[in-house]
This record gives structure tokens, C-alpha cells and sequence, in this order.
DNA sequence: GCCAACGTTGGC
DNA sequence: GCCAACGTTGGC
């Protein structure tokens, strides 16, 4: 299995959003680099660190699991949706997305806090200029942003 | 609202 | 294939 970190705006989406929504298709990604490890290489189980940008208190705010792999993000064929691509073919999509699961909340753990720690240096959310809104996360990375909210670190949600 | 950094587009 | 112009991201 593999973690993951995905930006959302929660003005428009929020961790709020998706625990009320239970599981939700995560759609809207229109990067390439991000569409394709969304599409090669996000399995069932994963386990994702969602946060939230472009807000008051940018950082990590919980964790969600993937529950659904790449299928065809429809929004691309939608003219009245803001992910609307008129160049992608109905007979090969050019966009996906995945479905995720609410988990939990965390305390959050703010971007400034982020960048401070040492051990999280490499991740491509504190290099400069890194706009990928999908990108992945080490074990030591999960453990040590899980560790800084104060969790226990976890693995799995199985019962 | 500012602006740096990056991705995309399209003319040539 | 180059590269200037433009649009977007996203922190501050």
C-alpha cells in the first residue's frame, strides 16, 4: 500500500464535505503528473492526507481512504461543469479520478509547521513551486505529519 | 490583492 | 521544436 497527500480548497471542498459525504469521487484533477499516479499507481487501501489550500489555515486537517481506482472523471463531457474539457474524446477520456472514504479528522497541522520539520524537507508540498495537487507520501512522511497531530501512527483501517 | 512559479497554448 | 504570451496555482 502507498500514502498519499491530495490538496483541496475547503471552500469548495472540505474535510467537513467529505465526512458528511462518507465517500466521495475526487474529482477535478487536470495535472498530468498528478493524473498519472492517480491512475498508475493508486490502489484500493492507500491512505491519504487531505489538506487544505488556498484558505485561512492551509495544512493537513485528516485522513480519507481510497476505496474506488482510476475510473473516468465524467465532469470532462460536462459543458456546464467548471472541469469541462472540450478536447477530451468520449472514446478516450483524458481525465480520471478515484473515490475516497472519510476517516478522521486531525488537529491541524499547519503548512509553516510543515516546512519547519526537517524530516518532511522532501516532500513536494515545501519545494518551491511545487503546484502538484496529488503527490506522494513516505511512511517516515505519514508517520511523522500523523506524529505532529498527536495520532498514533496507523496503517490500515481494517477491522 | 500581490506575485512568483509553473503549465499550456499556439504562432512561426 | 522554440518560445512568448497567457492562465492557473497557491502562499502570504
Amino acid at each position: 500500500m502507498a500514502y498519499w497527500l491530495m490538496k483541496t480548497e475547503p471552500d469548495t471542498f472540505s474535510i467537513d464535505t467529505l465526512k458528511e459525504m462518507d465517500v466521495s469521487c475526487w474529482e477535478g484533477v487536470r495535472n498530468y503528473q498528478a493524473r498519472n499516479m492517480m491512475r498508475d499507481q493508486m490502489k484500493n487501501g492507500d491512505l491519504v492526507l487531505i489538506y487544505h489550500s488556498s484558505c485561512k489555515k492551509v495544512g493537513v486537517v485528516g485522513i480519507a481512504e481510497v476505496v474506488n481506482e482510476a475510473y473516468p472523471d465524467h465532469f470532462q463531457f460536462d459543458p456546464e461543469s467548471h472541469y469541462f474539457d472540450p478536447k477530451s474524446d468520449p472514446d478516450n477520456p483524458r481525465w480520471i479520478m478515484v473515490d475516497v472514504a472519510y476517516r478522521e479528522h486531525l488537529p491541524l497541522v499547519p503548512l509553516a509547521k510543515i516546512k519547519a520539520r526537517p524530516e518532511l524537507e522532501n516532500m513536494p508540498l515545501v519545494k518551491k513551486g511545487n503546484r502538484l495537487s496529488i503527490m506522494p507520501v513516505t511512511e517516515h512522511e505519514w508517520d511523522t505529519v500523523l506524529a505532529m497531530a498527536g495520532r498514533e501512527p496507523v496503517r490500515s483501517y481494517e477491522s
